[in-house]
DNA sequence: ATTTGCAAAAATATCGATATAAAACTTGCA
DNA sequence: TGCAAGTTTTATATCGATATTTTTGCAAAT
């Protein structure tokens, strides 16, 4: 039997719904950084009662996307130049060790799965049209790809949460003009992996990371001095 | 005026107090892994309604001391060596990398915290009693100091779920017989600290917590053989 | 003896309502 | 005008009750 209109995604509570979709709108912006989140507003505008509502946003205050003072209520985590760094540092260093991981135990699945994503991936990249949302899954599945063969579970939660954190910068700096020569970055990513040379696929991972990286902080350096100028 | 009698640690809200108390329970094996958090139960348990246990277990799924399965509630975090082991891992990477920027940025108030609590450990160390609780409180204390300079939030916040984590383990295999050889370990890592030798202080900590993980892995597997000699 | 189906029981997830705390807004006074 | 204390308003945190969902128990059939 099909399933219930709500229950849309792999989601099966509404806990899960809202933290999902709480969780997606701060990454895309809908939800701006530091803004405030009132539970009565959410209600009305995400169609569930309060109970839900505070379980995902007290799973989303772990998870780092939202804030959480006791009797003040939630906001939506601020963005700052320093945290983007720290994110950054922090992603490479997971990154490249979940890699090596990879690289050590990877079998025929894992290589095949990269030469696959890669293959999609590169498909988006030179196409016409850089659907954004398209490129994000796609980009997203090729670096899963390349850590799929790390077995540390604690080493995939962390490196989920700062995945994400970052596309969030990613999202709002960039939203529209994404691709570039990172092809070339991705090729030399596949490569390496491929060719198990540790050493210059962290190399190539560092270097890739550290330039999304550049390029969101510019953007977002130009918008804070708008907002200055303004003020 | 002194606080109301529920507003015992920093806690504010009842949301904060349960998931402090739950999460103390469960580092310490009051409740046991795996076993099922029966909402109902805790409630009276715990003397707060159901919402806050809700948010609060919410929040320790989020941090991996209990797992949480759609429409069939939560249950404290099953260990197993390879967790153990995968939770090892990563904390020496990450205690690695928080020690190096330590001892880059930190200045004269980290010195002389390593230093004092370092002599704090000592006592409790070299004293008659050794008690357990003291010297994880000093042990903490410690290795917080180690850290203190490390200025990045994400890895201080994904250091101190691991070492909680470990903590755990530590907990549930050794609750009584602690402190060893520990002593030479913990100056090893005063003196490469302060004397800011990065390579041999990060050699130092990794040789510890790898000790440390051993004997806990130990018992670990000592007792998982009696459970099958029992069964 | 094992399995299948149904009914009862238990537990979870959720909502609506209330108590409580923080913020905003006066109003009185120097 | 500036400030401070009290008052209203707003929003959060929490509880009790309800509606689903899952599990358990039991009987009938293969």
């Amino acid at each position: 039997m099909a399933k219930t209109s709500t229950e849309q995604n792999g989601a099966k509570t509404l806990s899960d719904q809202a933290y999902l979709k709480l969780r997606s709108d701060i990454i895309h912006g809908v939800l701006q950084p530091d803004e405030k989140l009132r539970i009565e507003h959410l209600r009305t505008e995400y169609g569930v009662g309060a109970s839900p509502l505070r379980e995902a946003l007290s799973r989303l205050a772990a998870d780092g996307f939202v804030t959480a003072e006791g009797q003040r209520g939630f906001r939506v985590a601020p963005m700052s130049e320093e945290d983007l760094e720290d994110i950054t540092r922090l992603r490479i260093l997971l990154e490249k060790q979940a890699l090596c991981q990879s690289i050590e135990h990877g079998g025929d699945e894992w290589e095949s799965q990269i030469v696959a994503s890669f293959y999609q991936l590169e498909k988006v990249e030179e196409s016409e049209e850089r659907d954004p949302a398209e490129w994000e899954m796609r980009n997203h599945d090729f670096h899963e790809a390349l850590i799929a063969g790390c077995t540390s579970k604690w080493l995939r939660r962390f490196y989920g949460i700062l995945y994400d954190q970052h596309k969030r910068y990613r999202n709002i700096a960039l939203s529209t003009e994404i691709p570039r020569d990172l092809h070339q970055e991705h090729e030399e990513l596949r490569n390496t992996a491929l060719a198990r040379d540790k050493k210059r696929a962290c190399d190539a991972i560092e270097h890739h990371i550290l330039r999304t990286a550049e390029i969101t902080q510019r953007v977002l350096r130009e918008e804070s001095l708008q907002k200055k100028e303004i003020a």
